[in-house]
DNA sequence: TTTATAAGTAAATAAACATTTACTTATATT
DNA sequence: AATATAAGTAAATGTTTATTTACTTATAAA
């Protein structure tokens, strides 16, 4: 039998993730995927069951999980809590930072409802993303070294201006900007660490 | 000469929304919308020169028009730091709660190229959105108030939390999920103010 | 080496798409 | 009341779309 070739699997990905940074997922289409990839469109349904397939599976294991497994690298649930927060901005912010493509696709997650639903419907069945950050939260809530808000208030307040960073990170032709330095970045973490200590 | 009608042109762009939120801005189309609208595919194109001029006018004048209005309401950029904040959390989240359709475009200019590009534009071409919330931070720096920052990490800081907020409001099945209360909002626009305040 | 079989291709298909054509209608002006 | 004209409609247009059909190819196992 003749093997799957993981390269050209990889390279649907890595194509339809520069293709929806670029021209944005409604233009994405399966003809210009293959094209682009050097592929005959009948091998992308090979691979992914169909276009609705394809696109939960890039945003769910390619994207997130990626993404996942970079903010919880060396991140330790039980480190002191400011520490922990740190190690989560810098490895998000220089993940998204350093990952473009991926960060498009991640917006697209919160607008486009295909998406959305996936990414709900796989944290019921699956457990959450960040699952680890959780632990994170309630060991400290019980601890009292932070407000005991509900876990979705926190992390809204302690991350999600990551994202509009890094959105500021790129100017609307791509180029970088260079507003947020490194030194700025450390003192927005610091900003929101302190305003949910007790 | 027959007289444009307005209702129209209203029902187009109020059932424009109303698709886009619920079945993505991917999958709306020029005869879905005109079906949905009980008008002929014609009849858009004589109030808007394609696709792309209706989505971005519908971006543009719609929403984030109606969206700047509705959080600049009954603020005061003289007003003290902490009052203005509370005043701008309060517009925006009531705003975006009761407007979901609004809301699910907006979360789509962050990520089509084609919304961003056209929100980039307008803002360097006729002066930015929010044009009050500059002044007001820009003031409340020359005062010594809150810290120096530039104005687009003052804003993730102060506001990116509440479109994540508006977002748990709601569950992936739209229905209201009711962790945000207004005891919780007012706590954490009081969070947000004192991490900037000197 | 042969062979069975899934991987892969090029081209086709039917449906859906944005936009236009050819016509009808409503009304402000005359 | 007549008429000029833009607003509006229904149906058609040519193109693009997701997906499939009919075929070829590479290789693991025999």
């Amino acid at each position: 039998m003749r093997p799957k070739n993981l390269e050209k699997e990889q390279a649907i990905r890595t194509i339809a993730l520069q293709i929806i940074a670029e021209e944005g997922l409604e233009n994405l289409t399966m003809q210009k995927l293959a094209k682009a990839a050097n592929i005959s469109p009948r091998t992308i349904y090979i691979k992914y069951e169909n276009k609705e397939d394809l696109l939960i599976k890039l945003f769910i294991e390619e994207v997130l999980g990626a993404y996942e497994k970079a903010v919880l690298e060396n991140f330790d649930p039980n480190a002191d809590f400011a520490e922990g927060v740190k190690k989560l901005w810098l490895n998000g912010f220089h993940y998204l930072k350093n990952n473009r493509h991926a960060f498009a696709l991640i917006q697209y997650g919160k607008s486009s409802p295909l998406l959305n639903k996936a990414y709900q419907e796989k944290n019921i069945k699956e457990g959450d993303f960040f699952a680890p950050i959780h632990q994170f939260l309630e060991y400290n809530i019980a601890a009292g070294v932070i407000k005991d808000f509900p876990h979705e208030v926190l992390r809204a307040l302690l991350f999600s201006p990551i994202i509009e960073l890094v959105n500021e990170y790129f100017d609307y032709m791509d180029r970088p900007k260079q507003i947020i330095t490194e030194e700025i970045l450390l003192a927005c973490c610091e900003v929101v660490t302190k305003g949910i200590l007790k």
